[in-house]
DNA sequence: TCCCCTTAC
DNA sequence: GAATGTAAGGGGA
């Protein structure tokens, strides 16, 4: 009985699971949720994806599994010492509650989908979803009626609601009507935030009930876009509230400890912003399914997490939140990554990635940002997704040296991605061309105090932007490290190393052309400046694919 | 510091 | 007939 009882467990999780992250969301209260999982499991079984969740899903048990284990010890345990520590913590909380200011979150309603609405008025009335098969955005009310959402691949919609219409994505349009609205908003309030393209965060003296309706008035008027909003004591609650009387409109919930109390003790955890599909199946475990459990269950919470997420959970039963309107706290990363149908050879791959690293520079450009870490993340046809990271900017380097064709190591991807962080807090804003953030790096920040960084400049710049590969001058002793083919140059000068550099990007051009014309399979092209391309420094990447591509061949 | 996980949209 | 995204933060070792 008891094991029936866990398969069962077991089995819904992985339902929730391929269900999605937004089965809660407005309009989708009506739909027969269990029917709709049904039919999204039958048609996602067998997959890679599906593969992969189930292996996921699976991690998670385990995790909660060893929780529960614990659990059980401490179930018995005296835990008065402790409840006397975690109230002494709540009093102390209650005490940050900041109730001076009402915090307003509006909500575009079904934002994409709206505006292709708005555009098409006779898809009004039929079920459409904005994306396309391999991927939905968002659907229309009358979509999610048949349980369509947002993140579903539009194939499974299809599925679930064979008359869907599917409309593409059309950005551009999205983001020019958000400034619309991010134009009305600063009417009302200069300092208000924009959260996303289509959530606002505001405060001010005039922020009470009829204000929001006048702005949503005016946006409608302004977009024949309908809008909803919520509005409380701090960002946290008018998260929930925006989504309460979606949609088309707003809820306040006054700023009194009491009220605020009641509200949150019967609100199931998931609908606080930061609680997702795991930290809720962790939590029901410990038996808590609503924010007021957690007073309940406070004891065991507090043995059982970290102090920051039980402060965390501490904070969400007392319905306490940032006020802050300005988003809190700089950026820590920026990245870029792209998914594509899978992709084999070397150069392939080796263009991808030179395509994502010039996006990523570009947005480096965009804010100003100069980076210290470079993430490389890989995702596999399988779904397995791994992440490399080094913190000497050198991931053109260890980028191309990953995808040195090895026929014993074929590798197949669907994935990739780079990401920026360890940012540098720097005045200079100079040469922040950041394709050029690896020779921004003051000496200071390199990996060893001995080495100095030194910038090729502008000079070089035009002949550089051609490969979009910048050139790092890693010693003071005139050694240079080639993007191309990673070789250190002892001892040379600027014009032997961009000659060093024209042998290596043309020989890359010659392979690509030979490899083209090729059966595949062929043995790695001669790649004359680079006597040993594997004997570098960046080989961890290199070790690690040798494995994965044998745990998982194919 | 690095890698993975989780989350929101 | 196949087809499941992008960006960011943070924890734990």
């Amino acid at each position: 009985m008891e094991s029936s009882k866990t398969t069962e467990d077991h089995t819904r999780s992985l339902l929730t699971r391929l269900a999605g992250p937004s089965t809660n969301k407005a309009g989708l209260q009506s739909v027969d949720k269990e029917k709709v999982n049904k039919i999204i499991y039958e048609v996602s079984k067998g997959s890679a994806f599906f593969e992969n969740e189930v292996k996921r899903d699976a991690a998670v048990t385990e995790k909660i599994n060893s929780m529960l284990s614990n659990y059980e010890k401490i179930k018995t345990q005296d835990l008065t010492a402790d409840l006397v520590i975690v109230d002494t913590q709540l009093i102390e909380l209650d005490q940050t509650r900041d109730l001076s200011q009402h915090i307003c979150h509006i909500d575009m309603d079904a934002f994409y989908a709206s505006v292709e609405e708005r555009d098409r008025p006779e898809l009004k009335s039929k079920p459409m979803a904005v994306g396309s098969l391999g991927m939905l955005t968002t659907a229309n009310y009358e979509a999610r009626k048949y349980g369509v959402r947002s993140a579903m691949p539009g194939y499974i919609a299809m599925r679930l609601c064979p008359q869907l219409i599917i409309v593409p994505n059309d950005f551009a349009k999205y983001t020019e009507v958000s400034g619309q609205i991010r134009r009305i908003f600063e009417k009302y309030d200069p300092d208000f935030s924009p959260m996303s393209l289509d959530e606002y965060v505001s405060t001010s003296e005039l922020t009470v009930e009829a204000v929001i309706e006048q702005i949503r008035d005016e946006i409608f008027r302004e977009t024949g876009l309908t809008a909803s909003a919520g509005i409380a004591a701090n960002k946290m609650l008018a998260k929930i509230c925006s989504d309460i009387n979606k949609p088309n409109g707003q809820y306040l919930l006054p700023n009194d400890r009491y009220a605020i109390m009641e509200f949150i003790a019967k609100l199931p955890v998931r609908k606080i912003s930061g609680i997702g599909r795991v930290t809720e199946r962790i939590l029901e475990a410990l038996e808590v399914k609503t924010c007021g459990d957690i007073y309940t269950q406070r004891g065991i919470l507090y043995k059982l997490l970290s102090p920051i997420n039980f402060g965390f959970l501490l904070r969400v039963y007392l319905g306490i939140g940032s006020t802050k309107i300005e988003s809190d706290g700089a950026r820590k990363s920026i990245s870029v990554e792209r998914t594509f149908s899978t992709l084999s050879k070397e150069e392939d791959l080796y263009n991808k990635l030179k395509e994502i690293a010039m996006k990523l520079a570009d947005d480096l450009k965009e804010e100003n940002l100069k980076c210290k870490t470079i993430t490389i993340k890989l995702k596999m046809p399988s779904f397995q997704t791994v992440t490399r990271s080094k913190t000497i900017c050198r991931y053109i380097q260890t980028g191309h040296d990953i995808f040195k064709y090895d026929a014993e190591l074929p590798v197949s991807l669907r994935l990739m991605g780079l990401r920026a962080s360890s940012f540098i807090s720097s005045d200079d804003t100079q040469n922040m061309g950041l394709k050029r953030f690896f020779s921004s790096i003051p000496p200071s920040e390199m990996t060893s105090p001995s080495k100095k960084a030194k910038t090729y400049s502008a000079s070089q710049e035009n002949e550089l932007d051609r490969d979009g590969v910048d050139l790092i001058k890693i010693t003071t002793n005139d050694d240079y490290a080639c993007p191309v083919c990673t070789h250190v140059l002892k001892n040379i000068d600027n014009t032997q190393f961009n000659a060093h550099i024209d042998i290596c990007l043309n020989t890359v051009e010659l392979k690509t052309i030979l490899t083209t014309q090729s059966v595949s399979g062929t043995n790695e092209p001669q790649h004359s400046p680079s006597p040993k391309p594997t004997a570098t420094g960046s080989s961890s990447l290199l070790n690690y694919f040798g494995n994965s591509s044998r745990q998982n061949p194919g």
